[in-house]
DNA sequence: TGCATGTTAGC
DNA sequence: CTAACATGC
């Protein structure tokens, strides 16, 4: 045995797994793909300047992503591999790698954004780059109409979801307990520390807890999971499964999440539960279905999906923006909303909804600013999700609430937060004002202010526009590119 | 996955 | 008086 031959042997089958959004193991078609290609596979992670230093990026979301790469290195290490870090243009950085190495595939989960296309693009124009499904249960190709067209209208667009055959547990694939080692001659940059989430446990990062998350919500017959469908619009209660960051960032797989919700649904004890299963699986369409819109209408990234919708006259007042990122609008929900954004990097979706209608309608600012300060805070931030939801809620997309649907914050708040829990946890100045005015503070008579420590225009704001006024000015705002239609 | 306002059936 | 329903923004 020469040392010559073995080594030209081995060059023959090195892939490249290129990591991206796929901070996984399980049910990872890219590592399984490249496994059964290749005998040695190298796991590769390009910190790309273009995204890090982006002005959609955000300083939550990197450091969970660096935690999250550090623990799957780990991972990856008590496996006899190790995860390799490069910086710079993909394109370059994995040209660089490939004469190293010798390798002859890149195998990596296909990403659905704009820019991500672009990228993979150029890296195919002179590398053997192979996509492979994951990011998605169904990719965006797969649901269409029968005419051939894409659906721009959710409920249709589940139905044909649901009709799509879905894997069983049993088929999800695992990773072996040896991968093959990396060649000690492949060197790897260090992953980046950041401190700015190391003192939040809101969300540890990684894949063992998002398995950990996904087992705790959809345990048995009595899990949180059957009481979903009621709980999950209170914003006082843990009643959500907390996964979105995980699924942001692949730390588990959507197909093996879908196939949870439908396991859960076949054996639900009772209607309730089954209902709940089903609601769960539904939210998890929609991240499919603004995957598929992004895809599909990239325009909708800079621009209304609806392009008469771009005529809205925005006020776009600079200083009522930074009240509303700041959480000091003087409308409670709002506020709490907007702080434990800042303060975690999470926002719970309904209070989403209504702190984006706050803005987008009771501010008339551009839906696109608060796009783009969700797309700062928030860890689990995903483009098509993010951007889809806030037409949805400016009216600009698709399927989306019409232009008179206005969220009432304080009908909101009482509805979905009965008790001020959510209020007084994020909004301590209001922690010891009574019930019936939590969410409407201002209405305190002032003998109560005071009993409160809690004067309105010292302690805490005055609500910075009157809802019932700022209704009537959205829905003349509105009704000029309406009118155009 | 809205809200405000008005009407009506039932008590 | 109240809940359920209807309607328009």
């Amino acid at each position: 045995m020469t040392n010559g031959g073995a080594l030209t042997q081995v060059n023959e089958s090195i892939a490249l797994w290129w990591i991206r959004r796929d901070l996984r193991m399980s049910d990872n078609q890219a590592l399984s793909t490249a496994l059964d290609r290749a005998d040695t596979v190298i796991p590769v992670f390009v910190l790309d300047p273009a995204l890090l230093n982006s002005s959609r990026s955000g300083e939550k979301r990197l450091a969970f992503m660096y935690m999250g790469l550090q623990r799957l290195d780990a991972a990856l290490r008590i496996r006899g591999s190790q995860l390799i870090v490069r910086r710079g243009d993909p394109a370059e950085a994995l040209e660089q790698l490939v004469r190293e190495t010798g390798a002859r595939w890149i195998v990596a989960e296909e990403d659905i954004s704009p820019y991500a296309r672009t990228r993979d693009q150029q890296v195919s124009q002179t590398l053997p780059l192979q996509h492979v499904g994951g990011l998605l249960v169904h990719p965006p190709g797969a649901v269409r109409r029968a005419d051939g067209g894409q659906y721009t209208v959710f409920t249709p667009f589940s139905r044909a979801w649901r009709f799509l055959p879905m894997p069983v547990s049993a088929a999800l694939w695992h990773p072996p307990d040896r991968l093959p080692p990396v060649p000690s001659n492949v060197l790897s940059e260090s992953i980046p520390r950041t401190p700015a989430l190391t003192e939040s446990a809101a969300f540890v990062p990684g894949e063992e807890e998002a398995n950990r998350r996904l087992v705790a919500f959809f345990t048995g017959c009595e899990g949180p999971w059957t009481q979903y469908a009621a709980a999950h619009n209170r914003m006082d209660q843990a009643g959500t499964s907390g996964l979105s960051p995980y699924l942001r960032f692949g730390m588990v797989s959507a197909r093996r999440a879908a196939v949870q919700a439908v396991d859960a649904a076949q054996r639900a004890p009772n209607a309730q539960a089954r209902k709940a299963a089903d609601t769960w699986l539904t939210e998890l369409i929609w991240r499919e279905f603004y995957a598929a819109i992004l895809f599909h209408f990239p325009h909708v990234r800079l621009r209304s999906f609806r392009p008469a919708y771009d005529a809205i006259p925005w006020r776009n007042c600079p200083s009522e923006f930074d009240a509303w990122c700041a959480g000091q609008t003087g409308y409670p929900v709002v506020d709490a909303a907007m702080r434990q954004l800042a303060s975690t990097g999470w926002m719970h979706n309904r209070a989403r909804m209504i702190v984006a209608s706050f803005l987008v309608k009771d501010l008339l600012i551009d839906w696109r600013w608060g796009e783009r300060w969700f797309m700062s805070q928030l860890i689990d931030g995903d483009p098509a999700s993010n951007n889809g939801g806030w037409q949805w809620t400016a009216g600009t997309g698709t399927d989306a609430a019409p232009y008179f649907r206005i969220f009432n914050p304080v009908l909101q708040g009482q509805r979905h937060d009965p008790a001020g829990e959510y209020v007084r946890q994020w909004v301590p100045e209001l922690a010891s004002v009574p019930n019936e005015f939590v969410h409407q503070p201002w209405r305190m008579p002032t003998a109560t202010q005071s009993r409160a420590g809690c004067l309105i225009g010292r302690d805490y704001p005055k609500p910075m526009v009157n809802h019932e006024t700022a209704r009537d000015r959205v829905l003349a705002a509105y009704s000029e590119p309406r009118a155009a239609l």
